[in-house]
DNA sequence: TTTGAATAGTTGTATAAACAACTATATGCC
DNA sequence: GGCATATAGTTGTTTATACAACTATTCAAA
């Protein structure tokens, strides 16, 4: 039984991630602002390695949500702006572990200032009860889907 | 005062939009599968065209929160898919004025359906009290950063 | 009526995503 | 050991986005 929650005007919007493409553009015009020459995408990939560096391509695809080419690129564009390096495994030729570089650490603690600014902005008045419920629906969405 | 309400593990889904990113996965793959050869974001054009067709480049923007540039190139795709035509204002000799083909007009039922299926399956479990405040927040995200 | 500003749309360039096809390496089974 | 298969990563191609710079047209004020 479909529950068809949606009428035609409210349907547009779930799918084109109006939200969150807001969001982004927001967080974007902060780093232009700040000096910062970093695409919010090269910053979703410096987020994981903040958490973990020395993890393989593949892993950065699970973490990101993305695909290999995608993570490839990716990596290729950070390497060459000196952020991050790859670095053969010893034990599997097959793989490169991604580590960050010193330029790379020291833009952690401002980026991250940022981001949570942002989230201030973009959630501003809404009441907390209501962030969590929503933030547990979109994790749903996420694990119906991937 | 910042509400702060993002730990860090959470604030990454939120800005990258996972959830919204999934859902027009799905969809895609339902258009594949479903033969049509139509992106999302051509869709996303063709969506507020059945609502009104005949409508402005610039009209266009707004409606699907896009700058000109992608609009112009959106437009020049779906024209060279036969589904819309660019038809010069007679009042205005700046506006094109966007009209559908019968191809496009006959598209809407089915991708629409296929729209409604990917939420369903989007959001099977979750309480519809749940889904109607996620709206509400989104909603209110896009207003305070637009 | 002319001229300067605003508006509509296009083009160039860089970055990114999706998909298919590819190479190289590792693994597992006979 | 040898071969089929799986896994990690890369490359090519198309589509889309963001930004800046551009053309054409309209509008408004001096």
């Amino acid at each position: 039984m479909p529950n068809n929650q949606f009428k035609k005007g409210e349907l547009y919007s779930f799918i084109t991630g109006k939200a969150s493409t807001a969001i982004a553009r927001r967080l974007q015009k902060k780093f232009n602002s700040s000096g910062l020459n970093l695409t919010i995408e090269q910053w979703s990939v410096l987020y994981h390695l903040w958490k973990q560096e020395g993890i393989s391509q593949q892993e950065l695809c699970n973490a990101t949500f993305r695909d290999k080419p995608s993570i490839t690129r990716l990596v290729d564009n950070l390497e060459r702006l000196n952020l991050v390096k790859r670095v053969p495994s010893e034990n599997d030729r097959r793989i490169n572990l991604i580590y960050l570089t010193k330029p790379a650490q020291k833009l952690q603690e401002e980026t991250m200032a940022l981001a949570e600014e942002t989230l201030n902005e973009a959630l501003e008045t809404v009441p907390t009860e209501k962030v969590d419920v929503c933030k547990e629906v979109l994790q749903i969405v996420y694990d119906n889907l991937k």
